[in-house]
DNA sequence: TTGCTGACTTGGC
DNA sequence: AGCCAAGCCAGCA
């Protein structure tokens, strides 16, 4: 049986969905929240694999590196992620996102 | 099964 | 501060 259970990119998918607004989580913590400590790379490679259906429903913006690095820099999507993520009231500091004030489990003061 | 790619992460220089 | 190398995971040829 090799079907077992959803496959990555639905439990990404559905991961990510579960994001509230204005917070942002990393590649690494939502592996590990997958599951999988080390599959940050799988999860930017499914994010990246998603149709464009689903990134209509996915708040894939919420998503990102280390430290709230934005990994799409230098790229198009890159410009709409930032945009898109202070539309939703997320501080950055400098070229990075403010983790600790929207970190998927801080709280905030 | 092997090898390559990629929206990653960490450590060293 | 920025660049390079190694490690890890999933999918595909």
């Amino acid at each position: 049986m090799t079907a077992d259970g959803p496959g990555f990119f639905e439990r990404v998918r559905e991961l990510v969905g579960t994001i509230p607004r204005g917070r942002v989580a990393t590649y690494g913590q939502v592996a590990a929240l997958l599951g999988v400590p080390r599959g940050a790379r799988a999860v930017g490679w499914a994010l990246r694999a998603f149709d464009e259906a689903a990134h209509a429903r996915v708040p894939w913006h919420r998503v990102v590196g280390a430290g709230g690095r934005i990994s799409l820099r230098g790229r198009p999507a890159g410009e709409e992620q930032v945009a898109r993520l202070r539309r939703e009231g997320v501080r950055f500091s400098g070229d990075r996102v403010d983790l600790a004030r929207h970190g998927l489990f801080v709280s905030r003061s």
